[in-house]
DNA sequence: ATCGCATTACTGTATGACAATAAATCTGAG
DNA sequence: CTCAGATTTATTGTCATACAGTAATGCGAT
């Protein structure tokens, strides 16, 4: 298996079009921030019509190597990792994974975020996650809210770890999988008051710049989570219906 | 920050027209396997031009929400791997991340795998990863192909697993990291052993059932490989030029 | 120089057309 | 009656051209 690699666009010009196109950036030709020319001039250069240039600037478009802050600019971009976690999470929905494989993952990647944080976090960034607790600890009850904010929260921490690449494999998978909360809490009443409790004690961790600590709560966090799943009979269940993706 | 979906396609027909078609799809009106209309029909049904309509199926093929078998059939699909592999990797590199960022995430996703394996291997599988071993062993002192196999080694693993989360979410990560390989073999002529040392270890416990073991020896493997990444110099460079990808 | 307005250039979309070819249909031999 | 081969048909990929709407540009007055 693996092997060959399909670089050689067939026929299809307009793919053709978008694989150059993509080239120049990845080689540096073009690089993000640059304005790409109008597409008249684009199309002539590669030698095709307009309407086929536009196919293949579609797709650069949602491959989110182009972006168009107005109509009448196009401009090179980094992808978004907004992009990403909508790709990821919609494929994954798709994919019909279930509440145990989202958890196994889930059970490693927010304790290295939680150290990670521990590690960097600076006094503002700490204050600002103690607010969105506090946020959270008044929306005891209500699941949707809490939902919403678990999930600011998780990717706040995320980020004060500073690690990009934890921060984009993390997001859609902890995004699929706090959503399950809903599904949960119905079962298990105090459950509020223990995620309440977890977060605390994972803040506190970081205060105190104890990594150990910081990323054992952030397990417990996710263990506790588990355990909900498995009393409402979640654990091979598939993670949420697709629609609910904006 | 976050709050706000950008739910709302603004005017720009052809972003309708997949907007609409993605939701049927995410909806479950348009089930993976099902053959689209032709674009003509289409076309009128959505109230606009071919080459309008045109511009949203490219984006969804791009999306990897529609595949084309032939060019004659268009059909809705659940998002390849590869595909979503690609992306992010492109999207890491784009990024610029650095082996650290890299290390930190693989530090913990190798050995998870590598704990899944042990608990779900089957005879079979676990032959064709000694198979692959093999070759890695015949392979030593060529960097080139030795990465090649420790990507496929280490993609098995996670197959055997049984984990598509964990799956989708490492296998950019560890094709990027482990390209580094490259510059680190001229640094440390040892490596060869050392990596051959710690995938028979895997293995062996794989055969014992033994996650435990199989977890650790994985972590090894990937601390070493930092200790490698360290002695280059390499823990704040730039992963891979970005050429490199197909 | 700065501001407001006219001009220009470019995008989004629509028509219409045509060669190439995959798929469907028909045909005739076994 | 079945099936390989020939023929027709339906669609796709691409092109050419056009036009309204509008962001960007340049110009003239302050």
């Amino acid at each position: 298996m693996s092997a060959a690699s399909k670089p050689v666009q067939p026929g299809f010009a307009y793919q053709q079009v978008a694989g150059e196109i993509e080239a120049q950036i990845l080689r540096g030709d073009l690089k993000p921030g640059d304005q790409l020319p109008g597409e008249e001039q684009m199309a002539v250069s590669f030698g095709v019509t307009r309407s086929t240039l536009r196919e293949g600037l579609r797709q650069l478009e949602s491959d989110g190597l182009v972006h168009r802050p107005s109509p009448r600019r196009m401009e090179v971009t980094v992808p978004q990792a907004d992009q990403l976690t909508t790709r990821a999470g919609r494929a994954m929905a798709l994919m019909k994974v279930t509440f145990r494989e989202l958890t196994q993952v889930t059970m490693v990647t927010e304790p290295l975020a939680a150290r990670l944080a521990a590690q960097h976090g600076t006094e503002d960034e700490i204050t600002a996650l103690q607010t969105l607790h506090g946020a959270l600890v008044a929306a005891e009850g209500n699941a949707t809210r809490t939902i919403q904010i678990d999930e600011e929260f998780h990717t706040l921490i995320a980020e004060i770890g500073r690690n990009r690449v934890l921060g984009l494999a993390r997001e859609p998978i902890a995004l699929l999988l706090f959503r399950g909360f809903e599904q949960i809490a119905p079962f298990a009443p105090n459950f509020y008051k223990r995620q309440i409790e977890a977060h605390s004690n994972v803040i506190a961790a970081m205060r105190d710049r104890d990594e150990d600590r910081a990323e054992k709560w952030a397990r417990k966090h996710i263990e506790d989570f588990w355990r909900g799943a498995q009393i409402a009979g979640l654990e091979d269940k598939i993670a949420l219906n697709p629609g609910a993706l904006s």
